[in-house]
DNA sequence: CGACCTTTTGAATGCTCTCAAAAGGTGTGG
DNA sequence: CCACACCTTTTGAGAGCATTCAAAAGGTCG
């Protein structure tokens, strides 16, 4: 109903939060591939990624790796209430965060009414995220999968001219649900079909189409 | 891991946001098919769920349907800051709701950080709950799927005996990402092995088993 | 009892997975 | 600078599982 309260709330969320790490925050710098929290492990502290790739990985007991979420600069480690980290956070690339203890975290929130809008606010976006991943899997083929990823992550980075894939096949498999070798026969596909242009295994550029992106890349 | 601590949070927040709606919600009877709030409607209410089951489901371009998930007495609708829904809320049987205007709901939450607290916790329950879904998205074969599915249904509503299941297998196939058939062949698949028992289409029974649930049924 | 909807079962097609091997890229040491 | 080892990515072939199309069975409500 009011588009111009949200925006106000979103650009309010933002700076609020970036603002209160900014003061209470140490700035760490985290070396590719290593764990930055533990699945099950305990909840010391709420971190937010100021330069990076981070991937969410939720291990099964049978040892499979699903990979929830991929996350980037600005966005927020641990700010919901939850004891342990339910998934482990693992650096993808290197990685710069800002840490503050959630102890501070929670002493500051229990006074501070604007800082719970701004991690309302943050909640509610990762739920769409979510959601979306949940679409985009619900997706039949592994061809239409790995093309609304790509859209997706492009769509992030401002999509002129080539864009990073931090992370490998492997990553992007655990991701979508399907093999490593689906995902690089999907990549193959789409470049055949001229859908993406491929440098290296790292880079990839999206053709110029209209913007159908299925509806949910804002969302994510 | 310390289930006491998570309870203890999980009361204060059953209690806040449960009281916050007793005092200013509305209630309304909703019948069964028919949807409370549409896909990309303005958000005008938040609402608890006094009785029965709703569905959260999202429409694709394409047509497409996807069930994010299914929500029972005591949990909320509507309590992120989003503008717009974006999944359509339906009643699968006949629902009982409390609802407050987001207006009223938006003025407290100024106020009260305490209902800040319980509307974190809820939304960082979703989060998990989600989670939970992609994680069971995840595994593989359809008949794996279905088991965890009614698993998780049935730890919610106390497992002793037979368990209803208000949705039918339309409902159930667009929430785990399977065909219809599929998951009816994984019912028959299920009761021969078995693992359940059927009484008609909509009551079910779990074979006692060890509780081996694939490690994420209390967080969905 | 009959109409209508949901659920179940059947058969064939198609997509993804698994196993396997080749190709491409990167970094180290000679 | 080249060669080698190691890892990631790509490509290939066959098997397994879910989907689609189709029809029968079961349930519900008038």
């Amino acid at each position: 109903m009011n588009a111009v309260q949200d925006s106000r709330c979103a650009a309010r969320g933002e700076s609020e939060l970036a603002a209160f790490f900014g003061i209470h925050a140490t700035t760490m710098k985290i070396e590719p591939g290593t764990t930055i929290a533990h699945q099950c492990e305990p909840a010391r502290s709420a971190y937010r990624i100021v330069r990076g790739c981070v991937r969410s990985a939720y291990y099964t007991q049978e040892g499979d790796r699903k990979i929830l979420q991929f996350l980037g600069a600005g966005d927020y480690l641990g700010l919901g209430d939850a004891p342990h980290w339910s998934a482990a956070q693992e650096a993808v690339d290197t990685v710069v965060l800002e840490a503050v203890p959630r102890t501070v975290f929670e002493a500051a929130l229990r006074h501070d009414c604007m800082l719970q809008g701004a991690v309302r606010h943050n909640l509610a976006r990762e739920v769409e995220a979510h959601a979306a991943l949940l679409v985009l899997t619900a997706q039949t083929t592994a061809v239409d999968r790995v093309r609304l990823f790509l859209e997706r992550h492009a769509s992030r980075r401002g999509n002129s001219g080539f864009v990073v894939l931090p992370m490998g096949r492997r990553d992007i498999a655990d991701h979508l649900g399907l093999s490593m070798e689906t995902v690089s026969r999907a990549f193959s596909t789409l470049k055949a079909h001229g859908d993406i242009a491929l440098r290296g295994a790292s880079f990839f550029r999206l053709a110029q189409r209209d913007g159908d992106d299925g509806g949910l890349a804002n969302a994510a």
